[in-house]
DNA sequence: TTAGTATAGGACCAAATATGTCGGGATTTC
DNA sequence: GAAATCCCGACATATTTGGTCCTATACTAA
C-alpha cells in the first residue's frame, strides 16, 4: 500500500533513460526495456500512455522510438504518475467523490485530503532530471522535510 | 495506487471514534462496526492487529471491548497505519532492501526515497485526535479539487 | 458454575487490481 | 515491398485485498 505501481516505476525508469541519452534523436522502447530488463511489451504500453498524455514524442518506423517532449526539467514525476495509473487519492472518499453514501463514515477524509496533497506537492517538485542525476550524496537534510512541517 | 487499503481506512475511522468516546471504559468490534457500517468481523481483526501493536487496549467478556491504549494526541496515522498494512515504501526498491538485484534498475530509488520519507513525515504528524476534530467547516473550499483537475 | 458476551486467530474464499502476453493493424524508412 | 517500429484491444495470469467462517479462549454476571 500506499506504493507505486511497477508500471509507474517502469516509466519513470524509462524517462529518466531517455533523459540521460539526449543525444540521441529517439529511443525505442524495446531498447529501454532491454537496458532494464522490463518486459518490453508492457513497457511499449507504458510509453504509449505517456505519449498520448503528452509527455513523449513518439516515431515510427526503422530508427523511430520515443523522446521527451519536453526539457527533462518540464516533466514532473507527478505527470508521469498520473498519466500511467490515473488520478490518486490516498482516501477512496475524497470530497467530491460520490463515494461515503451509505456511511456517514468517512470523516476521515478531511485531515488526509491535505496530506494527499501535501504527496501530490512533492511528486510535483520532482522532475525527471532530478532522477537522471542521481549522484547527490550530499543535499538531502533539510529540504523535504520543512515541507512536511508547514502543510499541517 | 498510493492509496490507502480499506483496513487502514477502517482502523483510523475506529480510532477516531473510540477517541470521540473517551467517557466510555470500552467499545466493542461490533459497536465500533455498526456505528460506520465495516464489516463486523473484518473490523475486529483490524482492532486486534492495533492491540498487538500497542495501540488499543482490549477486554473480552461482557462490557468488554477496546479502548485506546494512549492519550490520541499520542497515536499517529503513521503509527496505525503501519500496524495494520506493515512498512510502505513508494517504490518496491527502497535502498537497503534486497530487491533490484537483477536489475541495476532502480536509480530511480534514490530521490523518490525522499518522497517516502515526506509521507511518512506527514502521517507521524497527524494524530487520530486531529481526526477526531473533524469541525472546520472553513478552510477547505479550494484544495484538492484544484489539484486534479488542472493536472489532467 | 454456567450462560452469554467478548476477544484471538487460523483457514479459506471471492473480488479486485496489477502484471504480463498475444495478435492484428498502421506508419515510416530503406 | 520488407523491416522496424508504434498503436491498441483482448486476453491470461498473479498478487493483493476484502471479507467470511469456524473454533478456541477469556471474562462477567447472575
Amino acid at each position: 500500500m500506499l506504493k507505486l505501481t511497477k508500471k509507474a516505476d517502469y516509466g519513470l525508469m524509462a524517462l529518466k533513460y531517455l533523459a540521460e541519452h539526449p543525444d540521441l534523436a529517439a529511443l525505442s522502447a524495446k531498447e529501454v526495456a532491454d537496458a532494464y530488463g522490463i518486459p518490453a511489451q508492457l513497457l511499449a504500453k507504458i510509453l504509449q500512455l505517456l505519449t498520448k498524455h503528452g509527455l513523449l514524442r513518439s516515431h515510427a518506423g526503422m530508427n523511430g522510438g520515443y523522446a521527451l517532449a519536453r526539457d527533462a526539467r518540464q516533466i514532473s514525476a507527478y505527470e508521469v504518475i498520473l498519466a500511467i495509473d490515473g488520478p490518486f487519492f490516498i482516501t477512496s472518499c475524497i470530497k467530491g467523490a460520490k463515494s461515503c453514501e451509505l456511511t456517514p463514515s468517512c470523516t476521515i477524509k478531511e485531515p488526509l485530503a491535505r496530506v494527499n496533497e501535501t504527496i501530490a506537492g512533492v511528486l510535483k517538485s520532482i522532475s525527471i532530471q532530478d532522477l537522471a542525476e542521481h549522484e547527490h550524496p550530499a543535499k538531502r537534510e533539510t529540504d523535504t522535510q520543512g515541507l512536511v512541517a508547514l502543510t499541517l
